[in-house]
DNA sequence: TGTAAATTACGCACTATTCTGTAACCACGC
DNA sequence: GCGTGGTTACAGAATAGTGCGTAATTTACA
């Protein structure tokens, strides 16, 4: 469970995006660039040191691309790589598989789609 | 961070399907019905608690169907809902962006698609 | 003019929480 | 006692949060 190289794609995707915040920068990022602090004020929940941990290892897979400035109070700009904006569009298709089964549930008939754009 | 109900959809569906072994699960089950001791022998490595734990998570977010057969030795069978076979393209393509972003990596001009049918 | 404070993006150490695994046990019918 | 599906109790591992420190520079203020 540690060094375990499984030759399951879906294994080795989950790897990267299990856990509450992969997705959610995912989310913030497809806008456009942002900041280190401007993610943290898009998520105040998230911990500094976490935020730096999951935007590593977004970046280690390639999903993020870091850009750091170097100058006076430190500047870094985080941005979605080319196969970071590929995912968005499957993020979202799981979003609205959420939205489209919980209208299975509690309403019925009448569709209430709120498809993530 | 216990109970927080979050409105985010995308939220809800990892907060499911993050981990090692619902993704796996679900690719387990596609294939049909199976057996507890069945989806043990798929996959050697989950602890029969966890697989018990993971397939009632699944069970609760309605992706999974329990049924249990009173009898002798006891059988219990487990199968995916409607919910839950439409999930299953979602993560096959996932395997895909994954197999086409290291294609991207290692190999370059050629195309060497799989996505999962 | 000197000093303190803020800013930005972290790293490090420590703690708290959560997850996962091991082992034992239960019920049942044979 | 065996095998089935499942639970509980406890232990260890992984994950997350808090708070302090750092670098260079600007600003705050007496």
């Amino acid at each position: 469970m540690k060094d375990v190289v499984s030759r399951c794609p879906i294994e080795e995707t989950m790897r990267v995006l299990s856990g509450r915040w992969p997705t959610l920068l995912l989310y913030y990022l497809k806008d456009g660039t942002k900041r280190f602090s401007e993610l943290r004020r898009d998520n105040p929940t998230v911990s500094h040191r976490i935020l730096a941990l999951e935007l590593r290892k977004l970046e280690d897979a390639g999903i993020v691309r870091r850009t750091a400035h170097q100058g006076y109070p430190l500047r870094v700009d985080y941005d979605l790589t080319e196969p970071g904006r590929r995912l968005v569009p499957l993020i979202d298709a799981l979003g609205a598989w959420w939205v489209h089964t919980q209208d299975d549930r509690t309403g019925g008939s009448e569709a209430n789609l709120e498809t993530a754009a």
